[in-house]
DNA sequence: TATCCTGATGCGTTATTTTGTATCGATGAA
DNA sequence: TTCATCGATACAAAATAACGCATCAGGATA
């Protein structure tokens, strides 16, 4: 007996997972327990309806009651308008990557201070992880990484830096402008399939 | 403890009874108790997340997690595109009127079978309860109705009909072209407003 | 290595929902 | 009037959500 709130659950778990927010973390913004949500999340237990709103409050986002014929109308909106900043997807082993990345930017801008290219690096990764790359796309981001990873206490660190934020870039620029002209091949977002 | 899922709550109301739906027509769709939903309903209880996604379905609508940021623009797609068909707004004195009429109508299309005129007459009282009126446009549909309850019975009947479909067309329209070029007043969905 | 944080899990208790059944007053229809 | 249906309400029983706290293993960090 659950199965119809499956699809709005796992969509808060990817949002809050895109968003980097721990399960405590987001216990406490929408004053709920960490216990409680993560039998939420993992299906052991149904919340009611103001827990869930919590939960989804907490995380920005917000519940809307939608005439289901306008459902793919708003979906799609949704899908396009949140894809240069959302679209979801998260538990993918490049999360790894991307985390480890993100902390190693972190890590630099400590060492050396903040840089507009480090911190153009930074948020171009934030967003570069909540897109679904292809594989030559996820290689590319790969070897800049590792770039960045093998000069980073060098005295070269600036200009290698400067060099991998205009690649990243550039890469990004590519995939937003694909994002708007171009269908879109699978999503995990909506999952409405109804009985 | 509540008042989050309020705004929610209160739009599935709205929507059933602009649906025609009684309680216990919807508690066997959804699956639930009337007792039940008299309760999520006047607010004394809170309904589990399932619950309330079983009313939801059994209603046409669907519970959909949007970003915040995101949220105007649903709202206007929501409101300019169900504005011909939905637009809320319930439990009005103007209802029981509305609700006469329409049994009016139907007693005529009784009595002398059914007519072109009274299946627009019909048609357009169903849209124009769900609009939410001016003044003087409720006026001049009360006077419609009253003239068509006057002569209901009189062997003017049929040209009288015909006239008070051709008037009700013609306010149909001129609120249909407004709904779409101008921003409307103020409504009942929506409601948000966050602490 | 030791430390910290993540999410998952267990358990006892309390609070609340949900069901089921039954009734009520109001309202409209025959 | 009589009859049906509307929504609201009552009450007991069963189910389950929610809390609180404590613990766990995994992974990353230092």
């Amino acid at each position: 007996m659950s199965y119809q709130s499956e699809s709005l659950i796992a969509q808060t778990r990817e949002v809050r997972e895109a968003s980097g927010v721990s399960q405590r973390a987001l216990s406490e913004r929408a004053g709920l327990t960490q216990s409680h949500i993560s039998q939420i999340e993992s299906g052991k237990m149904e919340p009611g309806l103001s827990s869930f709103i919590d939960m989804t409050r907490a995380l920005d986002l917000e519940l809307m009651l939608v005439p289901k014929r306008l459902v793919p109308a708003v979906l799609s909106l949704v899908k396009a308008q949140a894809a240069p900043d959302m679209h979801i997807h998260a538990g993918q082993p490049n999360d790894k990557r991307f985390a480890r990345a993100e902390r190693l930017v972190k890590k630099m801008k400590h060492l050396y201070g903040s840089s507009a290219d480090l911190d153009r690096i930074e948020e171009t990764l934030r967003f570069l992880r909540r897109v679904s790359l292809g594989d030559q796309e996820m290689q590319l981001v790969r070897e800049l990484i590792a770039r960045l990873e093998r000069y980073q206490a060098s005295d070269q660190a600036a200009p290698i830096a400067r060099e991998i934020a205009q690649n990243l870039q550039r890469l990004r620029n590519s995939i937003a402008h694909r994002a708007i002209s171009e269908p879109r091949p699978a999503y995990s977002l909506d999952g409405d399939d109804d009985a």
